[in-house]
Parts: C-alpha cells; sequence; structure tokens
DNA sequence: CTATAATGTGACCGGTCGGTCATATGACCA
DNA sequence: TGGTCATATGACCGACCGGTCACATTATAG
C-alpha cells in the first residue's frame, strides 16, 4: 500500500503518477517495468517515488486495488437483464460487462491481466493470491449453479473451473488485442459485430465445438 | 542460426551450452534471460558465446529448430491408432501424443512454450510468425476436416482456430505445470488417470461444458 | 620449427537497473 | 522572525546488462 505521503498529494498528481505506472506496466509487464521511466514519465523525482511507495511491487498493488474498486462500481449500478438467468447466462452477462468495463479502461485492465494472467504463472509468488480469489469465487458460482440445478453435480469442479477461467481470459485477451486496434473501443464492443462473436465463444464453451455453428444459429 | 564455429564444437561441449541456454529461457524466460548467466553455467568464456550465436534471439532460435527436429522424430515412430479417425480424435492423439513428448523433454518445451505462448503475444516482432506458423498449420487441418464432412461447414473457421488453439495450450500448460511436480514425468502423463483428466478437457473443447460429464461417462 | 589461421578469453564499454541519502525547499506555528 | 517538520530532489551507489576487442592459446600446414 502507498505511504500517506501519496495519499496527501493533489488529485493532479496522483494521477501523473498512476497514468505513468500504468503505460509502464501495459507496455513492459512486471519485471521489465522500469521506475526509472514511471519517474521521468509522471514528472516527479526518483526520491519521491520512495516517499511514496515501497517498491515496484507496492505502485502495482495499488493499481490492483483501483482497479478493483472501479470494477465493484461498475458493475454496481449494472443488473443482469433477467430475474430467472441459470448459470450460463448469468456467466455470459458478466463476462459481457466485463467486456465492457475493459473497454471503458482499457490501459489499466491491459496492464493488470498482463501481469496477472500471463507473468502470474511464473511470479506465483509474488501475485499468485489474487489469481487463486478469482478462481475461488467461480468455484463457489458453480456449486451454486450445481445446488440449483443448473449444471449437473456430477461434473467435475475443478474441471469446469478451469474452463470458465480458461475461457474468460482467453476472451478477453482476444477482445482487448482486437479492441485496441479501434478508435472507439467501447463502440466496437458493444456492436452487434463483436457481440457476436463474443457469444459465439460463450456458445463453444457451452456446447462444444462441434457441428456449432449451425446448431449455434438454429438457437437463436 | 549459430555460427560454423559452434557447429564445430564436440558434441558434450555444445549440450553444456544448450542445455545452459534451456534452463536459463525457461527459468526466466526471454527478456530477463542472462547471457552472463548462460555463459557461466555452461562453461565457456563470454567472447565464445559470441563466437558462437549473433546475439540472445539467435540462441533461442536455435533451441527453436533443435525442438522442432526432435518432436518431427518423435512423431514420426508414432502412428494414429486407428485408419478412419476423424478429425477430433486425430486431434485427440496429436494431443496426447504432444503431451508425452513433452513429457520427455519438458525442459526445452517449457523454456520455449513460455517465450513464445505468452511473452510471445508482447515481442510480437520477434516471434510472432512461429505462431502464426501453428495457427496456419490448424487452419489447413480443420479445413480438411471439413471437406471430409467431419466439421460442420458453416463453422466460422477463424473461430474454431481460435477454440482449438486456445484449449491445446491451455491443456499443455496446465499438464505441464501438473507433471512437473511428479517424479517421473512420464509416468505421470501416461497413467490413466492423467489420460483421463486430458479426455475429459478435450470432451469439453468437443461437447461443451453444460452437463458433459455424465455424457462423457455414458459416452465411454 | 615456424608461420598462419582459428579459436578462446575476460577486462572493459556504455547503459540501465532498483534503491539510498545528504541536502534543499517551503509550509506552518510560536 | 526563527525554528521545526513534512516533503522534494537528483547525484550517487553497487550490481547487472548485452556486447566488443586486444590479446593469449591452440591447431594446422609447410
Amino acid at each position: 500500500m502507498p505511504k500517506q505521503t501519496f495519499l496527501n498529494l493533489p488529485e493532479e498528481k496522483r494521477n501523473a503518477i498512476v497514468n505513468a505506472a500504468i503505460d509502464e506496466f501495459a507496455e513492459y509487464g512486471f519485471e521489465s517495468a522500469s521506475i526509472n521511466r514511471i519517474v521521468a514519465n509522471s514528472g516527479i523525482s526518483k526520491g519521491s517515488f520512495y516517499q511514496y511507495f515501497e517498491d515496484k511491487r507496492d505502485v502495482f498493488i495499488y493499481l490492483l486495488t483501483l482497479l478493483e474498486q472501479e470494477k465493484i462500481s461498475y458493475f454496481k449500478d449494472k443488473r443482469p437483464p433477467g430475474n430467472n438467468m441459470d448459470t450460463f447466462q448469468y456467466f455470459r452477462w458478466m463476462i459481457k460487462t466485463g467486456m465492457e468495463f475493459n473497454s471503458a479502461y482499457p490501459r489499466i485492465t491491459q496492464a493488470i491481466s498482463r501481469v496477472l494472467l500471463v507473468e502470474g504463472l511464473y511470479y506465483g509468488k509474488l501475485f499468485g493470491d489474487y489469481h487463486q480469489k478469482a478462481l475461488d469465487a467461480l468455484r463457489m458460482m458453480i456449486k451454486g449453479a450445481m445446488a440449483r440445478g443448473e449444471v449437473d453435480p456430477s461434473v467435475d469442479v475443478d474441471l469446469a473451473v478451469m474452463v470458465m477461467d480458461t475461457w474468460s481470459n482467453a476472451i478477453s485477451t482476444y477482445i482487448l488485442n482486437e479492441g485496441m486496434k479501434h478508435k472507439d473501443m467501447m463502440k466496437w464492443v458493444r456492436s452487434s459485430r463483436t457481440q457476436e462473436k463474443i457469444d459465439k465463444l460463450l456458445y463453444v464453451m457451452e456446447y462444444g465445438l462441434r457441428k456449432t455453428e449451425s446448431e449455434f444459429e438454429a438457437s437463436r
């Protein structure tokens, strides 16, 4: 967590530092991110940086908490479209709302997902617990779905967790990479073409790859 | 490609260098891999290294070609168990044989998949074309399957490529990480428990997550 | 044995890194 | 005004980086 000196800073200065850090991690990942560059791009001195944060990990974890807060408040004023959604419908809504969030905050999403999803595999000791939290939440969701009879109770829970985790990461990465090529990313994500693509991907997760598409067409 | 001086070296020395490089990339990825450590661990001087290779990328690409050769010769004396396999059966056989190969050469597999799959996303200009090759091969396979009527011809080919690519990477990573925990990795991969796990994962790819398992049991 | 070519070596280069610290600045209070 | 205390600064530290190069060593051939 940042030190009090950082929290005392005027908002403008804090934002400059945060933005420089986001850009740095998004561009270089965790290990290769340079505090020297962060300092240069945010217009503060190196000594100041170490008055604000303990070290590189500290500033990254601060970005994590920022993202978490933003995400919570973003999801707070959205509500699932239906009332009697089963788990797959709910998961689909969550993924899509998550995509909208990502395209609203693409840089910080990119920075953090790069470090957590990708480098987290290897820096397990630094950030492994954060990924584990997400997995636990998924596991609870699946167990709840089973209790409500939406998922076959004989399904291997660990397997389902891995599948859903893999899929949401793959879709996020895919959409984020594609979306970066467009000027108005939010508009692109909301476009019917993109939504259809996400639908297809989630459909494959739900029903599999074999002869999917004609059944997908038929199911609409 | 390595220079002639490297190819003239006695096999023992070449192996020492190759093994040190494999360990280095497996441990640190591409960017953080240190030539200083490679030369220290292989018992050659730094100057010699630059007589053998152009730079870091050069030695990594040499490892790539080594892996490719090993893989080709490994697959050469294996044959698919059946003659009338459809594409999904064939894909399943390929994945499983690939897993066996990975567990026979876990270090080099780990080193290269880490750099290509993970860092390749961001070092696109350095290694992007290698990943693209694999995608193209997959695309050809799927088109062939369509031509033979095994896959619904209305399937979105790009989608199928992405799904199969994502899956084989996810399964490889999963099996490699799990397998590293066991003494005899090859034995572990060949065990019926592990094989069943791989089957389940591939079954989900083929038929989807919804109420899979009881149908999976029924399908055996 | 000598001349020449090939190979091996590690000190050294300019640069970057994360992190420290003596000093300067400036706001606030007595 | 003078004193105090939080904050700001960037020169500096030791370590490591990828890469170079003048020189030493060894192998080959005449």
